[in-house]
DNA sequence: AATGAGTCCAACCGCCGCAGG
DNA sequence: GCCTGCGGCGGTTGGACTCAT
């Protein structure tokens, strides 16, 4: 037995909002303030539910909001938050002064995703394609089935995001990032909750992503043992699968797929090293995997340098003329498709936030605030890789 | 000019977490 | 501890609009 309707769905008006409710809306915020929304219908004279009101306030007519289109750099950085830290679009647009959650996703999923999309990329996954086939190819024991899924994908990454879905390739997608994101996504219990306050969570998702890449990393350092069926390729199914191309994935997969013991699911105890998180670039010769290592997210071609980054952190002398190689990164948030962005790294610098540009960012935002708090606590360092030629 | 396809975005929906009784 | 109401969230829908034929 589901909640109750908030309002008498037949006794409101539904669709778009005149310019009459409008203004009564606004005079209604004007006199009283907002909260308390359900009574508003009733003291505003509107004919409304008190949640339709709400969404009307905030995603219209607050008076900071932004109505023109975005820019490139609330793209990017729109691009760089969802590959941090998800579809979370109330986050990412707390991060976008006068954008609202809405505003954020709709623009994502009319604009970026296919833009993504157009430039060979994954937008769940924000790999490029050839990297999830590849990915995929060193998944080995997999039924023969898979085969045609294979193919399946192949066909989904010349297609559009929309046939991609029926033909597999979101499933498949969503599948493997389920297996990234499910520790990241959520709050860490470790014993050292009681530090987690709302303010740094978001800092704990980030460590969590970079332990959920390591544990990914792990699971398929297996790939020479056995695998052990996933329930979505089980044969249970293929009767089903025979018929159809599409996976359908009813039931979370266990995210190790080895027959060894999975290792232990918690965050690593700080100070750890940047190398555990160091991938090699497995669609790269040999020869050139070991120059190529990088850190997940970061473009594993391209000019993209961390030389480029001590060069930007020497540049910003952000604490008056001492450079800081205390380099803590704030979510593996470069993009290596949009060649202005890829040349430098987020992070911080002597203590203060650094964006992809380099430029400092203000420490009044909490987002970035936490991760600093965050990362005071963590003495994440960088020394290593720093003075080496990142390939 | 008519029409069908594609795009955009405001609005809706159902679920969830939290606070207060 | 349970129930209820509220606000917030992400996913989805539907209609207005634009563009191509």
């Amino acid at each position: 037995m589901g909640r109750p309707p908030c309002c008498d769905k037949s006794n409101v008006k539904r669709g778009l909002w005149t310019a009459e409710e409008d203004a009564k809306i606004l005079a209604y915020v004007s006199m009283y303030g907002t909260g308390n929304w359900t009574s508003v219908p009733k003291k505003a004279g509107l004919k409304r539910c008190g949640k339709s009101c709400r969404l009307r306030w905030t995603n219209y007519l607050r008076p900071d909001l932004k109505h023109d289109s975005f820019t490139p750099q609330e793209e990017k950085l729109i691009v760089k938050l969802h590959k941090a830290i998800g579809s979370r679009w109330s986050l990412i647009a707390a991060q976008l002064p006068g954008r609202t959650d809405n505003d954020v996703k709709n623009f994502w999923n009319t604009k970026l995703r296919k833009k993504l999309y157009d430039m060979g990329i994954d937008p769940m996954t924000h790999k490029p394609f050839s990297e999830i086939l590849t990915d995929y190819g060193n998944i080995g024991g997999l039924p023969k089935a898979v085969g045609s899924l294979n193919r399946d994908l192949r066909n989904a990454f010349t297609s559009k995001p929309e046939a991609s879905s029926a033909s597999g390739i979101s499933n498949i997608t969503s599948h493997s990032m389920e297996v990234i994101r499910t520790p990241m996504m959520e709050p860490i219990e470790d014993g050292r909750s009681d530090s987690i306050s709302n303010n740094n969570y978001y800092s704990w998702d980030l460590l969590g992503q970079l332990q959920a890449i390591k544990l990914v990393k792990e699971a398929t350092n297996c790939s020479n043992q056995e695998i052990i069926q996933p329930n979505f390729f089980s044969e249970g199914s293929s009767s089903s699968s025979s018929s159809s191309t599409a996976i359908q994935v009813s039931s979370p997969p266990p995210p190790f797929p080895c027959t060894q013991s999975p290792p232990p699911q918690t965050i690593p105890s700080p100070p750890f090293s940047w190398n555990e998180f160091l991938l090699e670039d497995v669609s790269l010769p040999p020869d050139q995997q070991q120059r190529q290592q990088y850190i997940h997210g970061l473009p594993s071609t391209g000019s993209s340098s961390l030389t480029q980054v001590h060069d930007k952190m020497q540049q910003s002398q952000l604490t008056g003329g001492e450079t800081n190689n205390n380099f803590s990164v704030v979510g593996d948030m470069d993009y290596g498709a949009f060649n202005d962005i890829g040349q430098s790294y987020p992070g911080t610098v002597g203590g203060e936030p650094i964006d992809v540009f380099g430029d400092s960012l203000s420490s009044n935002n909490s987002f970035v605030k936490a991760i600093l708090e965050q990362d005071s606590q963590m003495s994440w360092e960088f020394p290593d890789i720093l003075g080496e030629p990142f390939y």
